[in-house]
DNA sequence: ATGATATTTGCAAGTGACTTTCAGTAACGA
DNA sequence: TCGTTACTGAAAGTCACTTGCAAATATCAT
């Protein structure tokens, strides 16, 4: 645990929608943590890797972001397309389905992406 | 419509899944159709402000794709995670859910994307 | 503490999937 | 067929990453 990856950690601590690196980079250098932005990559699939952090990509966003994993169970995301704020959602809905899916393609269902987008109440 | 229109829209018509960008310019070379990569691009943006195309985005996959419109209903996908095959789900079952999350977040949902990958048959 | 080994970092350069610019070419309508 | 409009190719640009490499940090056994 370097000082570099502790400051990564700490900026998704403070944080409660998942971040790109991008952004990630711009709040530490907001708070003047000297850091280069490859090593931001770095340390979210390091940290990725240790299962500190899940990734994901969401509905017409073209990048990944990242949220502490930390006791969250298994859920979803919402967007706004105006303003680009995330929410999360509570349930996810697709064990059943999982089911069907692989019955109906012989497939082996190893993982799913289920993502909204639409107004916030703001933009609406 | 120009020859290079047409030329894109009958690969999309010979091919039973989604198709990048990419992919469809090999196609449309080894077919010996002179066409600059940047055209394919533009055309298939074209065509799906038209409506005669559909664009899409899977899971774990780092590019857009294009399928024909014509006809199909709406629909989802599964990707292999091993050698990339994609297959047709018939059932979206996310008309109550979609009433829910509008429910609980005060969004206006617009639009949603629902995937899933996995092992094909061939490569469990 | 100290030195050996392994990991992490910054910088520069590279990739892949688009996007934009611009000048030349092809299509269509009056 | 002339003129306007849309389309095309080539080159360059952008954005989100990824890789190579040498220098700086950590970690660990002694």
């Amino acid at each position: 645990m370097t000082r570099t990856r502790q400051a990564v950690l700490s900026v998704l601590e403070s944080t409660k929608y998942p971040l790109s690196p991008t952004e990630l980079y711009n709040r530490l250098k907001k708070q003047k943590v000297a850091i280069d932005p490859v090593t931001v990559y770095r340390n979210l699939d390091t940290l990725k890797g240790l299962g500190l952090v899940t990734q994901l990509k969401l509905h017409q966003d073209g990048q990944f972001r990242y949220e502490l994993r930390e006791g969250r169970e298994h859920h979803h995301h919402i967007r706004c397309k105006s303003c680009g704020r995330i929410v999360d959602l509570l349930l996810c809905p697709l064990k059943k389905l999982t089911a069907m899916i692989e019955q109906e393609t012989r497939f082996v269902v190893g993982d799913h992406s289920l993502e909204f987008s639409g107004w916030c109440p703001k933009c609406q």
